[in-house]
DNA sequence: TTGAAAGCGCTACCAA
DNA sequence: TTGGTAGCGCTTTCAA
């Protein structure tokens, strides 16, 4: 491979002629420049990017790690997070930490593989992400609060309980009293607080709390989200009349969707028989027969934005903390609502 | 950020002793490489892997473009890829071509941003990847043939057109004569080799081709894929009664699902007043009311995993030829086939 | 307008 | 077992 050692000798030129000329140096001649280039091009030249960001001390990639690439509430995500990483100038190098790809990616965060991290898995846990960020390395963290190094920022304030608070007290409104709750385990921090949501507006409505209604997802058992949700819907229904279950509140659409298919099967008719609502807002859900009722922000954009700005902001050393106050309204703005469609009905 | 140098200073050692203690080189007695390990914990030291990687003229990096990270299509493929590749002990650097990513995608190409590079997308041109490869940077496109450069790798032979042969003699064999085809551009190389498929198909059963029963999507419109397959459907539903529609294939699963939708509010029933197909199998398919029939392969891992394998054995520069046989009855294996569902009935 | 040389942080060779 | 030194390919400073 050509280097510009290779082009200097060829062209009787120093180095550093040849470097400034192939960086549009105004220094160096119009004439030089166009020669330079054109040889290079000849001897199909390209730059070492390793060698150049080396010697700048810098490194424009982003290291992104969530949980399972092929979930679309993550497609969105890295869709969202791409753009805005895009518009900073900065590269994107995505690692996932479902499968087996764990250790590849504690590796990467703890070899400060890029210029920062943005970190969206509960797979790696809090003194982990702490003991990887430094100052030349900071991390944002998406979905859970992680203190302890001033280095790595994340959502202050998370208003994920207020969703399972939503749909709950939602279903609540429409006459619904014996919620059964999906909860996913070893999901972001999301799922604990959702659950706490629920709890919450059980409390306010004087609805005790009925430890059976509670259903555990493990996604350890290799099989998709859709069959987890098929599965755990399998036991809900077995539980129907023994526990008078009148509505279900999962705690993703992908869960929901797997489980509406279920109850399909079962001839359980949703929301004749059963009321069912997702959490996330998943571009599909609003496809399906019926419809899925869900909690979603319309406005996940401004929210994964923003922690892409604060990251770069840190990434160049500049003020994080002055905008708290833009955060706050964002959150607002961002609040999470009731998608209300065809699988919850009024009771 | 503290260098070897740093650390070598502080221990009054040289730079290649601390440099073999943190690379476990057994030249360097245990006290010695625990005392350095220790030192160099102390100091928080990071391995630079740019300075690692140039010296060591490697670069683990492999450069995966795909069109849209969020369409489950590439989810699907990325998660595979991604396990095959970490196998191989390399890392993944992906990007897409979708919304305005298309500059950065090709930036990297043109960069050689990586030990090679995997492209399946089709809106960098055969052209432009040939330019892009070379000796030390190769590519293996999947989707479609290019020719031109030996260092770009594809898969020959591709069976696509199949796919679109099978699910139109599937539904001829069911009984249907008038089957429109919603065909999606700007997609991979697979669409156009669909559509031969389906001509291929009707001209063996001598069914007359008729340009009015095809129905383009074109993703440019900013909508996601389920909003363009609804607002195809609902062309399509016009049309119904003057054409004599009897079924539809869709170029891909997700196109169906937004079109199931758009039917069921119509009130047209699938499968009893239309049949529908889809393409591609995706994880979601068989849990969607009515089940989605569609055609896929029931291995993608195969043909993408050797898709990887051979990128990796001509990045290792060795013989990347000797596999064709192997290749062959791994096309065989992982030929596709109809999944017969709930969305065709038997006319 | 051009070029020599230093140096980014690391590894590897060869010498001690 | 340890260390000095060259050099990966590039950019940048300073001198010509």
């Amino acid at each position: 491979m050509a280097t510009i050692k290779d082009i200097a000798k060829k062209m009787n030129l120093g180095v550093s002629t040849v470097s400034m000329a192939l960086n549009n140096n105004p220094r160096i001649s119009q004439a030089t420049r166009q020669e330079v280039m054109r040889v290079a091009n000849e001897m199909g030249y390209v730059k070492n990017w390793l060698a150049a960001d080396l010697q700048g001390g810098r490194n424009n990639l982003i290291l992104v790690i969530v949980d399972d690439a092929s979930r679309p509430y993550f497609s969105r995500f890295i869709d969202i997070v791409q753009n805005r990483i895009a518009y900073h100038g900065f590269d994107l190098l995505i690692s996932t930490t479902f499968n087996n790809h764990l250790d590849t990616a504690k590796r990467y965060l703890s070899q400060n593989r890029g210029a920062g991290a943005i970190v969206f898995t509960m797979q790696i846990d809090d003194d982990f992400i702490n003991k990887c960020a430094n100052d030349e390395f900071p991390i944002y963290v998406f979905g859970r609060e992680v203190v302890g190094n001033e280095n790595v920022y994340c959502q202050k304030e998370v208003s994920y309980y207020l969703s399972g608070y939503l749909s709950t007290n939602y279903l609540i409104e429409q006459g619904f009293k014996r919620i059964a709750y999906v909860r996913q385990v070893l999901s972001t921090l999301g799922t604990p607080r959702r659950f706490e949501g629920y709890l919450k507006a059980l409390a306010e409505n004087n609805i005790a709390f009925d430890e059976g209604l509670v259903f555990d997802v493990n996604r350890d058992n290799g099989k998709n989200i859709y069959d987890n949700g098929y599965m755990v819907t399998e036991e809900i229904i077995k539980n129907i009349q023994d526990k008078k279950i009148d509505a279900v509140f999962y705690s993703n659409d992908s869960l929901a969707l797997g489980g509406l298919k279920c109850f399909s099967d079962a001839a359980v008719k949703v929301p004749e028989d059963i009321s069912v609502i997702g959490y996330g807002d998943l571009p599909y859900s609003r496809f399906l027969s019926p419809t899925l009722s869900t909690v979603g922000s319309p406005d996940y954009a401004s929210v994964y934005n923003y922690g892409v700005d604060t990251l770069v902001k840190a990434i160049n050393n500049e003020d994080t903390s002055s905008v708290d106050e833009d955060y706050r309204e964002l959150l607002l703005n961002a609040r999470e609502i009731v998608y209300e469609r065809g699988s919850v009905r009024r009771k």
